[in-house]
RNA sequence: GGUCCCAUAGCUCAGCUGGAUAGAGCAACUGAUUUCUAAUCAGUAGGUCUCAGGUUCGAAUCCUGAUGGGAUCACCA
């Protein structure tokens, strides 16, 4: 619609001898209820004209209507100028941009980014609440290489650290040598049920100690678990080789759990970053900001900034003993990253919880001087909770990861046996369908959302199948198929003489022409939703079209051309749309 | 207590760079299949856009304050 902008940009010129840009420029679609596609609401011009609304918008549209041959017709209501466009120009659009192989297809923009997501903890299998962190960071990273950018998926695995040793000794403590293979148990599932042992006996301790008469903090730090925990970290640490073993041996087996999870999930990675070797990264930059006078050393020689003055508080970035916090390692992983792709952007997907620590982190390398600071973006989303409250490992409150995925598996294969929908479909076929229907559902649930906000999950609701839902979306992608097929369509045997369009046939190519900049548009939101929203109001005027228009069994067979034509481009901009979200579409369904 | 995020139909959510009578889905009700896939479509009903001020020709949208919910304010990660 840009030329429309530039007309109007040049009306206002001409009628009213006012300079004014493309920015001030408001074109909107048009309500159902009025003539039209476009509208320029005129109020803003009324200053300049000196004349009300309907009579600026009266004499923009004629100047328009006599510049421009796109411009069938125009009508003003109140203070808003509705502009309807020719046919022509719409059915120009379909063929030859719509249709064309680099529909929506951008050019590559020169920049490079990074998209961080993902990032688990190796003690214990992952739950809901990484499955909306992984499908926002793959569908994220999809939309960007779709709107230009070259991207690069990094999951910077948290393998060490204390929480990793409580499975460890649990293990070591209760597990008789257990492995995947004796107990039938996928390997992160099994690390997961030491991690809650641990977690159980733990308490259990703290609770005899407090009965014994010490306080609950006493009891907290004087466990022998904890204990122990703590000496493994230290041997860990230390390079002890029984304690390396076993931890390579136990990150091992939750390896190869997570490889499946992911693998059915659809996510991959470029990079992979492990905290075991990230973990000491961070003290030069600390030296960095010491000689800088950025950061100061308290008496006790631990290292601090003042924030006070952006607001917020005084932060320690580095102890008393000389060793890491949290933030000195992502300091310092901050800086191998970029010192490895030399990225414009760096994107983190983590939870809200960390907004603050994400805040402070690039306020400081921003205060270090680092260029490439400029460029760090936290995509914040809000929590997966249950009705019972928030997702706890520990405790066994979660959903999980690879159960829920099953069990939309099984219910997609129920709801489609049921419906009779694969009379002629091969076993193997039909599996690959329930998957297909039964992650579509997950992830456009999920996906379909704002990131920014909380998700409240009810287990004993199920994924509705119907309605705003994935697979409504991919249901009318088969639908087209199948009407494609049999009517042997192929790109080459379509004509193009056809030169007017009915109403919905009109809205449904004007919807497909707004795929693009809703690609940017989500691009330069961060969010997956604006492509969810999208997608899913294309297929609904789609199935409209469907239901007005017969294909098959047009008037004419120009007519029944075209309208294959207009059925292949909807199929083909679905298809994309539902990738850019990790959702595949079926042929058949 | 300080800071940040959220609040729209019974439920789940769009709409938020200010524009027309605030839109979908689910649930409820009515109707559509001798005709291309009914996981569909058409319709009925459902709203003081949390509240109170302010800015504006115009506010769900921007500003201020309040209320409710969540997060965070660790020498944990």
């Amino acid at each position: 619609m840009d030329f429309i902008i530039e007309a109007v940009v040049k009306a206002i010129k001409d009628l009213y001898q006012t300079d004014i840009t493309a920015k001030d420029v408001n074109l909107q679609e048009t309500r159902k209820e009025f003539e039209g596609q476009v509208t320029l609401v005129t109020f803003p011009y009324t200053k300049v004209s000196r004349k009300g609304p309907e009579q600026t918008g009266t004499e923009i549209g004629e100047y328009l209507q006599n510049a421009l041959p796109q411009i069938a017709a125009f009508n003003v209501v109140k203070g808003f100028l509705n502009i309807s466009i020719t046919d022509s120009y719409w059915l120009d659009q379909l063929r030859t941009d719509i249709l064309s192989d680099d529909f929506a297809v951008a050019k590559p923009n020169g920049k490079k980014v990074m998209v961080e997501y993902s990032s688990p903890n190796t003690n214990k299998p992952l739950h809901l609440g990484h499955i909306r962190n992984n499908l926002l960071g793959f569908s994220l990273a999809e939309i960007l290489g779709a709107a230009g950018y070259e991207v690069i998926k990094a999951n910077l695995v948290n393998d060490r650290g204390i929480h990793i040793c409580k499975s460890m000794v649990a293990w070591r403590e209760f597990g008789q040598g257990e492995t995947p293979e004796s107990s039938g148990l996928k390997g992160d599932h099994l690390a997961g049920k030491y991690y809650v042992w641990f977690d159980k006996a733990y308490k259990q301790q703290i609770q005899e100690l407090i009965e014994e008469g010490q306080t609950e903090d006493e009891a907290k730090k004087n466990a022998p678990l904890i204990k122990e925990a703590q000496q493994m970290l230290l041997q860990w640490e230390a390079g002890d080789e029984a304690v390396i073993s076993l931890w390579k041996t136990m990150n091992g087996w939750v390896y190869e759990g997570f490889a499946v999870t992911y693998k059915t999930l659809g996510v991959s990675f470029d990079k992979y970053y492990y905290e075991s070797n990230t973990y000491l990264l961070g003290k030069d930059i600390v030296e960095e900001g010491l000689a800088k006078g950025v950061f100061f050393k308290k008496e006790d020689g631990s290292v601090w900034i003042d924030l006070t003055e952006d607001g917020l508080d005084q932060k320690l970035v580095l102890r008393a003993d000389g060793t890491s916090v949290y933030i000195t390692q992502d300091l310092g992983t901050a800086q191998l990253k970029y010192d490895d792709f030399k990225m414009d952007e760096s994107i983190y997907v983590v939870g809200n919880e960390q907004d603050y620590h994400f805040k402070v982190l690039f306020l400081i390398l921003q205060k270090l001087g680092k260029s490439w600071a400029q460029g760090l973006y936290h995509l914040s989303y809000g929590m997966v909770d249950l009705p019972s409250g928030k997702m706890k490992s520990r405790e066994g409150t979660v959903v999980d990861a690879d159960d829920l995925m099953a069990d939309m598996f099984n219910t997609a294969a129920e709801t489609t046996e049921a419906m009779g929908k694969v009379d002629g479909f091969s076993e193997e076929d039909k599996n690959k369908l329930y998957r297909t229907i039964g992650m579509g559902a997950l992830k456009y649930f999920l996906l379909k959302v704002d990131p920014k906000k909380r998700l409240l999950f009810d287990p004993k609701e199920s994924i509705d199948f119907q309605g705003h839902t994935g697979p409504f979306i991919q249901y009318t992608h088969a639908r087209i198929k199948s009407v494609l097929s049999r009517a042997n369509y192929t790109a080459a045997s379509s004509t193009n003489d056809v030169a007017e369009l009915d109403g919905i046939e009109r809205d449904l190519i004007v919807t497909l022409t707004k795929f693009p900049e809703t690609i940017a548009e989500a691009a330069a939101g961060h969010s997956p939703a604006v492509i969810a929203n999208y997608v899913y109001e294309l297929a609904k005027n789609y199935n409209k079209f469907y239901h007005e228009k017969s294909i098959l069994q047009a008037e004419e067979e120009r007519l029944k051309q075209f309208r294959l034509q207009l059925s292949a481009a909807s199929a083909k901009v679905i298809s994309k749309a539902m990738g850019l979200l990790g959702i595949d579409v079926p042929e058949r369904m």
